[in-house]
DNA sequence: CGCTCAGTTGAACCCGCTCAAGCTGCGTGG
DNA sequence: CCACGCAGCTTGAGCGGGTTCAACTGAGCG
């Protein structure tokens, strides 16, 4: 297992690793990488959009999210980061940002030249793959998310965003997927899912009265996971978790 | 330039070229590549959802899309596929599908071992680079229509939808971008933008009348870009096209 | 000629929005 | 200690953008 305290860059390793098995040799490449660290208040953008990205930016901790904003200032938020997550691979690597990075609580963040981040790429297959990989499985959740947005109705919308976050949030080690802490307004719910304040409240209270979940003081126990993934029309495919990827790979 | 008789495989090179200068060994290196070729009738599958995808495939001629269904049947297109578009690298990649790709005209493609692009990429980094920037653009294409069936209304959906359409056309080589042959149902368009093909009709009447377009047999005139433009809230950032790309790559 | 598929238009309906009011919890300062 | 303010949550009532259902039109095709 990798040790938090030897470098900052730490959770970064935790997840390239999960994702492919790297050697020695990659571990010490990786840790070695050219970095800034900085602390984020929470509300500050990281990236803005149009602005020209030099760096991309490692989460060591904190949650940040992914957002655009559209001509009449309505926002939609694309996607949620937590620890371990290269949240900016792609706009810096695209140059000129097309969305913002935002922290949604105060962060812990790596700044790495996009230079560096090619260089270790093409030089170390094995993190290469982990890293090109990882913004695939971006793409992934845009895809399923827009699948919500333009297809599901307001309930199943609120309920598949719960089980997802769910499992990103076990899977970075901040609780279970059924009992997670949930730094989010219902506002900031609404832009993600596409819909008002108000009816994510009223969404989630029907979820609630069907006794699926509770929500108290920002934590989120989902009580009965099979029938909240049934609400949700929730299949985990579309998040590509390391352990059926990495399964696969062993296989051929 | 790069002439199409050389290899089926030219329209790949064509267009990783627009992207990043490629070398001589470059050239030689993806037109070596191994494949197989096939031509798929319209409406047929390339990769259907859960299932393993071996083989990335090149899409020669023909537009193909990606699709996902939801449980209770409803479809969400998430991106169309011109010639030179290597249409299924994120399934293959990440080896389960979680999602279909389908020919929505016939089709002539390619078929390359997933791993022949692995070694390929990482062998010649421009290549892979420029391979790994294409699977971000179609990350960024993804966040916009997610944007779009989150927040704008239908009329701007519809008509930034043409927009985009206009610029990917030009792009491949099909058309202009206000002079083009779009060979989809309002139905289809209505899965592209979250909307019932009835009401995509209303809108386009309505920015038919306003004089912006006409539609006629399945070719689109955009008659006033600017004003279709202002419409659809449009703006080009997010297709991150070759040009300016390339541009800003030069700078550094 | 008759079939089918896509486009078109009207009318009624409903899901989710808007506006508005009241509530709850919490930090701040007197 | 309470008073105050503020942000987020809750609930109600009415509205409206987009859906649904249905009928008709027109083009392509065997």
């Amino acid at each position: 297992m990798i040790d938090e305290s030897i470098s900052p860059l730490a959770p970064m390793l935790r997840k390239l690793d999960e994702r492919r098995t790297l050697s020695a040799a990659d571990h010490e490449a990786v840790l070695a990488l050219p970095h800034r660290l900085e602390t984020i208040p929470a509300h500050r953008s990281v990236v803005r959009e149009g602005e020209v990205a030099t760096h991309s930016c490692l989460l060591r901790s904190g949650i940040a999210f992914r957002q655009k904003v559209t001509g009449d200032g309505k926002r939609q938020i694309c996607s949620i980061h937590l620890s371990g997550d290269m949240v900016d691979l792609q706009n810096s690597l695209l140059w000129v940002a097309d969305h913002s990075v935002v922290a949604l609580t105060p962060i812990k963040v790596a700044f790495i030249p996009r230079e560096a981040i090619l260089d270790l790429s093409f030089a170390h297959r094995s993190v290469g793959e982990a890293m090109w990989f990882d913004t695939l499985v971006d793409g992934s959740v845009f895809r399923e998310w827009l699948t919500s947005a333009g297809q599901r109705n307001a309930r199943t919308r609120v309920a598949h965003l719960l089980c997802e976050f769910g499992l990103r949030f076990e899977q970075a080690g901040l609780g279970t997927a059924s009992n997670y802490e949930l730094p989010m307004s219902q506002e900031f719910l609404g832009d993600c899912t596409g819909l008002t304040a108000v009816h994510v409240n009223r969404m989630l209270r029907s979820l609630k009265d069907e006794g699926l979940l509770t929500m108290t003081k920002g934590w989120v126990k989902i009580l009965d996971w099979a029938g909240l993934a049934k609400a949700g029309e929730f299949d985990r495919l579309y998040l590509h978790l390391p352990e059926n990827q990495k399964a696969a790979f062993r296989k051929p």
